[in-house]
DNA sequence: GCAAAAGTGTTCTTCGTACACCCATGA
DNA sequence: TCATGGGTGTACGAAGAACACTTTTGC
């Protein structure tokens, strides 16, 4: 805390009573097909110069927290997205040693392919969820909070189809759910539940065929289906740049039934009852 | 804005960036037997005097949040609780029309005749949640987004029981359950739902009977008991000056078998798998 | 004594869960 | 061709939902 009063010779912006500084966390959840993921940057600055910690920053004094929040990932991580939730306000009084600093902590979703990186860190990187190094600051915690969390909201809101492709087989969805829960499903059991939700669209077989030649592109066709499905909501182009992430051996999988999250179907039947995933 | 530019004239509290103003607002829910309610405060300073507003205040810096909105509660109500919940940090540009505000939202759970008018507040008062008065602020919104997080907890955390007496009967409880949640439940299937989650005690009738006479005081043994079963975790004590309500016209009732919480079962069940309450 | 609320059991339906075999594909 | 993962149906048990009458008490 002596830092503070040389802050306070040069200081500028002058109040009656001290106010503690506001920053924004973004802990970004990552699906690489087999573990949960979390984006960090490694701190070029002091302090904690060389640790991991999350994307995020001091807030500006004309920007809403979930403005600041999208702004400093964009600025550090390239990523580029338009749903943060906003799960906890931290407020420890020494959780940061320049001064008194709260943090507003947001958790995000991201297809892990379509992430790239910034200029602000000095590097990003996703790792495994349960193979994170010492965080800075306070951020274990805030990972914590933030997992347990989305625990939570995946019994209740779609927001597991936002860690995949727009189209995507039962399987992959199983294996999210279960790395994101911690638990294994039964196959068959899965598949029943998650189509009787009746919020997938199977994806035409024939359509699909003559489509995924064009493996990785972005092709017009489907393109323009998906759009037609859901508006322009979803980050669909892939960045230049994707961050390296810790190679992992691919099973060998077979090809699949693919489907698609139809969010018309959902929002009707979200408001005619209180609708539930229940998983 | 305007006034910003007088305070900064005055300022011994200087920054290089700007920082903003935070404050915390408690949520306060309190039960009539029949309704939710929650308590207000009237302003009694600029802006929005003579408006309703939730009790809060400015966070000091050497506080956390929660530590912050239990004082203020206490200074302005005179309710001293141990448990607050985060739900939120609401943070517009303009939500405050002197300088740049963001607040730090809790609610909390008051057995209603333990609150008594503090030194702070103009005044202090019950409203039922259907009938609130227009609020000062963004606090109509955050009303709402208190009300929505309630109703979700209140599917999985024993939280009801903190609006009710130590004692209490089922219909009271099914009655506060239908008033948070607007549903009505069948009288036969909420006891049984409610008897096997296992949380629940009966109040032998005999020890009650003889007990019950001394209404409204804190008998000795009672007390004991109720103090080793929970420990010292709860607010037992009526204060002096209960906050005035609108009265509403009480139906007469049969007096009915009495139950309690009980909270050891609780943690027991919730540690041994992950336990639902599931209303 | 009468009106209003408390207390109680059973049936039916729905949902969750356990479980095994065949098929398609890629190596 | 073989190993791996994808796809499918059924039977049982648990839990939720619908439903009516008797008892107690306050007025």
């Amino acid at each position: 805390m002596r830092q503070i009063y040389t802050i306070m010779k040069e200081g500028k912006y002058c109040y009656q009573y001290p106010h503690p500084a506001v920053t924004t966390d973004c802990v970004v959840f990552g699906f690489d097909g087999k573990r949960l993921n979390i984006l960090l940057i490694e701190r070029g600055a002091e302090p904690f110069k060389g640790c991991w910690a999350f994307p995020g920053g001091f807030m500006r004094i004309d920007e809403t927290a979930e403005q600041g929040a999208l702004r400093e990932l964009s600025e550090e991580t390239g990523l580029k997205l338009e749903y943060l939730k906003q799960f906890g306000t931290f407020t420890a009084v020494n959780r940061d040693p320049r001064e008194r600093v709260i943090t507003i902590a947001f958790y995000a979703m991201a297809k892990k392919s379509f992430v790239q990186g910034g200029d602000d860190a000095a590097k990003a990187q996703w790792f495994p969820i349960e193979d994170v190094p010492p965080l800075a600051f306070d951020h274990d915690y805030i990972l914590r909070k933030a997992t347990e969390q989305l625990k939570r909201d995946i019994h209740f809101e779609p927001i597991g189809f936002d860690l995949l492709d727009e189209q995507f087989t039962m399987p992959e969805l199983q294996r999210l759910y279960e790395s994101i829960l911690g638990v294994h499903f039964d196959r068959r059991n899965f598949y029943k539940k998650m189509l009787q939700t009746g919020i997938l669209e199977e994806i035409d077989d024939d359509f699909e065929e003559s489509e995924s030649q064009f493996f990785g592109a972005h092709h017009e066709m489907k393109s323009m289906s998906i759009d037609a499905l859901f508006g322009e909501s979803r980050q669909e182009m892939p960045l230049p740049h994707p961050i390296a992430a810790p190679s992992i051996e691919e099973p060998r999988r077979r090809k699949g039934t693919k489907f698609s999250f139809n969010k018309e179907r959902y929002d009707r039947l979200k408001e005619d009852k209180n609708f539930r995933l229940e998983f």
